[in-house]
DNA sequence: TATTGTTATACTCTATAACTATA
DNA sequence: TATAGTTATAGAGTATAACAATA
């Protein structure tokens, strides 16, 4: 009889449950990282994305965030007038602007992801090397596809039917 | 060369944005199967706490599931005039009120765990049962932990002062 | 007509403060 | 004095709607 094995019932069990609880710990750790940058934790994504990655629209990058595109525009305001990042028109579209990281935006850049790195450490105290690993990798794996997953429609009798 | 290896750059790797990202589509199916539960995905972890755990104050139920005992109080309002849970008194502890599911809210806690594990399957798509049962069991070990982690505190330089 | 980005407005959720009762 | 629970209020965050520019 092994003790501590993964519970099949109760709220551990929950997948709802255990990353609200991972992902709370973890923006707590990344406001104390990101208090000084605008927009906090999120600020840090739109940087690492204005520096890491393929510049898009604002749109794109707000629904790759997972934030309306209007809360994209307040949140690139703050960062632009930081001087952390620019909005440059594209030729290609010109509706479209395209987010790119200025220089001194790559170097706070860098001093962040430091910081992150210390707080992700933090969190994961609890597993070894291969652990975390393999945790990174099976969330990205759900990440990947999870932001464009349509909910399942629930063919089910309504709660209020139930033992009425 | 393997395709598709984890990247330690750019946002895939930030733990960050993919528990964001999974979280979201979870709380988006999550809402879907609780749309006609007072409280939705949170009434039904509520729900799940007063029917298989031991029955503990409010506040301590608040405090496990990351809201403020205020809401706490809105949230059991809510599912005590739907008949699914109870406030009963604590003999040990007058000041205490010990949350307890009714018969109909067992009934109805049924019924939604089917459905979350639906949509959990859903979610988690594309890893195979074992992958399922790691990430499972690492969230688990994280989340048994993480709840009353204390953030890091940030001895760094600010972020005004990078390259001013 | 559809889409991008912006602005202003309204709404939802959450936290804060004050109060009662118990310890 | 400290804590559990409740209530009312204020605040933060978010979404909604309307607009101009471009496709």
């Amino acid at each position: 009889m092994s003790t501590a094995v993964t519970p099949d019932t109760g709220l551990a069990a929950d997948l709802g449950w255990t990353l609200s609880v991972v992902l709370r710990a973890y923006v707590k750790a990344a406001k104390a990282a990101t208090a000084d940058l605008p927009g906090g934790p999120r600020g840090h994504q739109v940087l690492s994305a204005a520096a890491r990655e393929e510049p898009g629209s604002q749109s794109a990058l707000a629904h790759r965030l997972g934030v309306d595109r209007t809360v994209m525009t307040y949140l690139l305001d703050d960062l632009v007038a930081a001087g952390l990042v620019e909005r440059q028109p594209d030729p290609a579209d010109r509706r479209n602007r395209r987010v790119v990281a200025t220089g001194r935006g790559r170097t706070v850049l860098a001093e962040l992801d430091r910081r992150m790195r210390t707080a992700e450490d933090h969190l994961l105290a609890g597993l070894d090397g291969a652990e975390r690993r393999s945790l990174r990798e099976l969330l990205q794996r759900v990440a990947g596809y999870a932001n464009d997953l349509d909910p399942i429609a629930n063919t089910c009798e309504a709660i209020a039917d139930i033992a009425p």
